[in-house]
RNA sequence: GUCCCCGUAGCUCAAUGGAUAGAGCCGCGAUCUUCUAAGUCGCUGAUGUGGGUUCGAUUCCUACCGGGGACACCA
């Protein structure tokens, strides 16, 4: 509908004589306002040299010609804004559309055919996944579903750590312990906090595990690479879990020791090249000339920092997987970082760093401070998740649900805002459940699912309103809004959206009767396209959806 | 010191350069014999400061104040 518009409008601009103009078409936020408003008069009034109030005054009537049936009313309004009010008729053939399209209401084609490889959440082997994580890798599941939406083949990817410092204090602790063959994430958790405190207090520790982390680099010592190997998969038999439960998984799993030869031998291509230069036996590359800070790629120890390793990843991404856009979701402090990369990347690789972009979280940080692992209020990823579905089950003896409510409460709180904003989260008030908050949305479908439960069919008497509901004026403009979420990377948006129409769901609710009403056949058909709605909003934010609650 | 992000109601967040700056939480008051009250209805309350661009600025530019982050051998 939104197309139909702003070619009317376009074509009622040409009539005034005024092409090419680059005017909006938006949902006013009053509904008095009507359906769509745009601006077109304002934007162009300028061009033509005319009043932008006469010329909305002249827009308005050709407008209202070119929609014919699906206009009720078109005027114009303040400024010069032009107000675009659908008939009922129009309102009442989009919501049956909502209604019969089912799961295919709201699917757009902006990004068909294409091809896009997406990286998230990337937690370290050998650590626990901390809370975090969760914001990049919620943001992550729920911008996939809404490219995925818009017609694009959607190719998931993680990369984490599994070598270094941290990773050889976790292995000296299972050693030490004579744990060779750990069971749990947990062991491993404990191993590395033995590991990371003896290598603070003893020179001999400090001495064993540097040892061990240089072998461990070297891969040649096949116990100490048996135990690596299997620490790992035990990590990332929790990492799964957890993103199991999280409602994502991972095409490709790309690790730290899949990067470093390749990204090694690229940046010493470069090197040969004068892409990057020797600085007191390191290989930098000097970006401040180009705008972005100058950073070492290969230490002069002759090993990768993570910059050459992000190298690396690109190539090798490259070599595994066919795409035609490459999105990398981290937190905002990497911003910097990725700008070197991209940079020193759009150099070696003119054409990967083209289609590579990189999108930055905020911090889930605590209300009553910083989070940090030195201080000990770290708090993981499991327990955070298992603490709020315990709040959960207060209202929910079915596990299930409860488990379904926490996970929706949890999503809501990092969706709702802009990503790359920080969340602050207050662990002693903990996280709404009423409100402005998942449950809320699941709440509003259930209701309208049980109402659906009574009687599915169309019967009923088949008295009409005079004019559509409120939420049928909201529920048309679904499509639009997913199709601008995955446009600009927003969730958000969508989220925003969702808050509003449950809460115009839930007034509809209080004011009207629907079952053995006399419009109850019409209030049926829009209890379910409400329903579609909610539960494909719901689908594309990866928040379940609870049968009952 | 250089670069990036952010300052909106007591708190947590919204607002593609537009119309009377929206919600939720908290507080106060209504509202369950009716499809689930995790709901609904009502009341109070905000753009850090000074300039500028614009018909119009929370949004763009600039200076300042305040907060966070990144800046050569950590990951």
């Amino acid at each position: 509908m939104e197309e139909k518009v702003r070619k009317a409008i376009e074509g009622a601009l040409a009539k005034a004589g005024a092409e090419g103009i680059n005017f909006a078409v938006e949902r006013p936020v009053e509904m008095a306002h009507g359906d769509y408003a745009t601006n077109a008069a304002l934007v162009a009034a300028k061009a033509l040299g005319k009043n932008p109030k006469s010329l909305a005054d002249s827009l308005a009537p050709l407008i209202e010609d070119a929609l014919g049936e699906d206009a009720s009313r078109v005027e114009s309004a303040g400024p010069g804004f032009i107000n675009i009010t659908l008939s009922s008729a129009a309102v009442g053939f989009l919501v049956s559309e909502a209604d019969a399209k089912g799961e295919e209401w709201g699917k757009g084609e902006a990004e068909a055919g294409k091809r896009v490889l997406i990286e998230y959440s990337n937690p370290n082997a050998f650590k626990e996944m901390h809370a975090g994580h969760l914001v990049g890798t919620v943001i992550g599941e729920a911008l996939s579903r809404l490219i995925e939406n818009e017609g694009a083949k959607v190719v998931r990817d993680t990369f984490g750590g599994d070598v270094g410092p941290n990773v050889a204090k976790a292995l000296w602790g299972l050693q030490k312990a004579e744990n060779l063959e750990p069971q749990n994430a947990a062991e491993i958790g404990a191993a590395y906090a033995a590991g990371a405190k003896a290598y603070e207090e003893s020179e001999e520790a400090k001495q064993e595990i540097d040892d061990l982390n240089q072998a461990i680099y070297a891969g040649k010592d096949e116990a100490v690479m048996d135990l690596w190997r299997r620490g790992r998969e035990i990590s990332m038999e929790e990492f799964r879990r957890l993103w199991k439960l999280l409602g994502t998984h991972f095409d490709y799993e790309f690790f730290d020791s899949d990067t470093t030869e390749g990204g090694i031998r690229v940046v010493k291509d470069g090197l040969a090249k004068g892409i990057f230069k020797e600085s007191d036996g390191a290989i930098i590359y000097d970006g401040e000339a180009k705008g972005v800070h100058t950073m070492v790629f290969i230490t002069s120890h002759q090993t990768p920092t993570y910059e050459a390793k992000d190298i690396g990843l690109a190539f090798l991404k490259e070599e595994r997987v066919q795409s035609d856009e490459i999105i990398i979701l981290t937190g905002n402090e990497q911003t910097g970082r990725f700008k070197t990369v991209l940079a020193a990347l759009g150099e070696l690789a003119p054409q990967v760093a083209e289609k590579m972009r990189h999108v930055a979280t905020g911090f889930l940080r605590l209300a009553s401070g910083k989070m940090s692992s030195r201080e000990g209020n770290v708090i993981t990823a499991a327990g955070l998740i298992e603490d709020v579905i315990k709040r959960a089950s207060e209202k929910n003896a079915d596990p299930l649900i409860a488990e379904q409510v926490a996970i929706g409460a949890i999503k809501y709180m990092i969706l709702r805002q802009a990503p790359g904003s920080d969340i602050v989260f207050d662990p002693v008030k903990s996280l709404a459940l009423d409100g402005d908050s998942g449950p809320y949305l699941q709440y509003a479908l259930v209701r309208a699912a049980k109402i659906l439960a009574y009687s599915s069919e169309g019967a009923g008497a088949a008295a009409e309103p005079a004019e559509p509901y409120a939420i049928e004026r909201l529920i048309i403009h679904y499509p639009e809004v997913a199709a601008r979420a995955a446009r600009e990377f927003a969730p958000n948006l969508l989220a925003n959206y969702l808050i509003e129409l449950a809460g115009a769901w839930n007034s509809f609710y209080a004011k009207e009767q629907v079952l053995g009403s006399p419009e109850e056949a019409y209030k049926m058909r829009l209890a379910r396209a409400f329903a579609n709605t909610m539960a494909g909003g719901l689908r594309l934010l990866a928040i379940p959806a609870p049968e009952r609650m």
